[in-house]
RNA sequence: GGUCUUGUGGCCGAGUGGCUAGGCAGCGGUCUGCAAAACCGUGUACAGCGGUUCGAAUCCGCUCGAGACCUCCA
């Protein structure tokens, strides 16, 4: 098939097309989540944002390699004391492990995107597990003397390496003169030649927990040397895509393309793709600003901005229901729409596994499919292929209603676009039907039938009150002239 | 202060020059024993001002507002 996927290149800030530089293979490496609390809503969008991309790029027939991080060392702290590393404070807090830590969140974090839906990259390197190859990286920075010791440390020398390349600044839009005038109040500060100059490697203070031996001192990577050393690892020098949050945007991913520009002559990938920020109140959702929801808050309701709980589907609806690189709002009010508006598309999905054929149909379904390709393909516009969904799901209601019709070959094809956008490359599935069992099943066609029977009587009192009950028990009855129909809230 | 982004109807959110995006909520109706769902109908939306154009939400300028990054953050 050949690509018209139009993606918008944060390098370039316009959208180009989709070339993968080794065709049928597809690098993509994103950065992952630091383990050091649980996933919050912020995490959901990176994460389901490349899901999608890993998905449609896997659909159209690449053979993709999905990489994304888990970053377990090497984030400075920068508020208490000196530059003590994240994780390992928290560890020393609680008298845990570094590794006990990393693994508790890793867990959580698993737990939260399967509940999401997002499938598991094809690796997942930690951070932890590739000290060597991070410290061979900076060796190989250092050799072509784009780095310089101090101390034990080892930094980037930002201003030696934009004179030869002019390319510092080239994501951000950063000038270098103004980066340089910056001052900062990090540890390490004096030992740097420029304040705009980025830690490769740090040495450890005495109380400092998690430490590996190196060339120049025991101690730690810098944050962003993690990212180039596995993502060269496990796709090579240059590969197709690096994904992540805006806000990764400077100095983590300049810093991404300093470091492998002045190892390989090149930058790490051809497109670089941001997703934008969901805000809350018109503001970023952020650990620092501590205004974040977590997953599982969202899951269970238990949080006081929260009027109630929100499913994983919902909440991935909701995501998928803006643009990726547009800020995304969140409120109860937009997130109950969501969920009204996602059950109405799988209520269409359900109707439409029983939808009775007919000889002709009454409306046109051919270009339908094609219009969902081409959301997808101008830049992953899922707000449009969800809209395009909606008028199949307006298309099946009116058919079930006995207002429309469609052959058996136009219910087919809109099966088919379901089933390809919805489940398979939204990742949206009907939790309604994933957890009634076949025994509830025919236990509620049983009572169902007694229903019938009381409403048959006019015997509505029992008929309402069997209704009642079962709403209590979190099912919703519903009726229609061809019978009862069911439903269990999630 | 610098770099970048952005301002769409009650809410969320697409749309880059001319053709009703969509969802939720609201209102009126159909259907129904009732309810829910569904269906039909219903909205003088594009921050303000000026400019370009036959024509602008869409391009340009200015004003005002909002946000992100510049320090860890998805």
């Amino acid at each position: 098939m050949t690509s018209e996927l139009q993606i918008f290149n944060t390098l370039s800030r316009k959208k180009e097309l989709f070339e993968p530089l080794r065709p049928p293979y597809v690098g993509i490496y994103v950065c992952g989540p630091t383990v050091y609390g649980d996933a919050h809503l912020g995490h959901a969008r990176p994460a389901i944002t490349f899901d999608l991309v890993f998905r449609y790029l896997t659909h159209l027939g690449y053979k993709v390699r999905y990489v994304r991080n888990i970053t377990d060392v090497g984030h400075l702290e920068n508020d208490a004391d000196e530059g003590e590393d994240k994780i390992a404070k928290k560890a020393r807090l609680e008298e845990l492990e570094p590794m006990e830590v990393a693994q508790f969140f890793i867990n959580r974090y698993h737990s939260s995107m399967d509940a999401l839906n997002v499938k598991r990259p094809s690796i997942e390197p930690q951070a932890s597990g590739h000290i060597i190859e991070q410290i061979e990286m900076i060796q190989q920075i250092v050799n072509k003397g784009f780095a310089y010791e101090a101390n034990g440390s080892v930094y980037f020398d930002v201003e030696k390496y934009n004179d030869e390349t002019h390319l510092y600044g080239c994501l951000s839009g950063r000038v270098i003169e103004d980066l340089l005038s910056t001052t900062r109040s990090l540890s390490g500060q004096e030992e740097k030649r420029n304040s705009a100059d980025f830690a490769l490697w740090k040495k450890a203070s005495p109380e400092h927990i998690m430490r590996w031996k190196s060339p120049w001192s025991e101690g730690f990577p810098g944050w962003h040397v993690e990212c180039s050393a596995m993502s060269t690892k496990y796709l090579g020098e240059q590969f197709d895509i690096h994904g992540g949050g805006m806000d990764l945007l400077f100095p983590h991913h300049e810093s991404e393309i300093a470091q492998s520009t002045s190892v390989h002559k090149h930058g790490p990938c051809k497109y670089w793709m941001h997703n934008n920020m969901i805000t809350i109140n018109g503001q970023k959702m952020g650990k620092s600003l501590g205004n974040f929801i977590t997953l599982n808050e969202f899951f269970t309701g238990e949080h006081p901005l929260l009027e109630k709980s929100y499913s994983p589907m919902t909440i991935r609806f909701f995501i998928l229901q803006a643009h990726y690189r547009s800020t995304l709002d969140f409120s109860n009010e937009a997130l109950k729409a969501a969920e009204k508006g996602f059950s109405r598309l799988m209520q269409a999905m359900r109707y439409l596994e029983k939808l009775t054929a007919s000889q002709t149909s009454s409306v046109d379904i051919g270009g339908l499919k094609q219009k969902c390709y081409d959301a997808l393909n101008e830049d992953f516009n899922t707000p449009v292929l969800i809209a395009h969904l909606f008028e199949a799901a307006k298309i099946i209601n009116a058919v079930q209603n006995g207002k429309e019709n469609l052959t058996l070959a136009d219910i087919n094809t809109l099966k088919d676009i379901f089933d390809t956008f919805i489940t398979g490359i939204l990742g949206l599935s009907d939790e309604i039907s994933d957890d009634s069992s076949e025994t509830i099943g025919k236990l509620m066609d049983l009572i169902l039938k007694l229903r019938q029977q009381a409403k048959t009587d006019k015997n509505y009192a029992l008929s309402d009150n069997i209704r009642d009950e079962l709403n209590l028990a979190g099912i919703t009855v519903k009726d229609s002239k061809e019978g009862a129909t069911w439903s269990k809230e999630s």
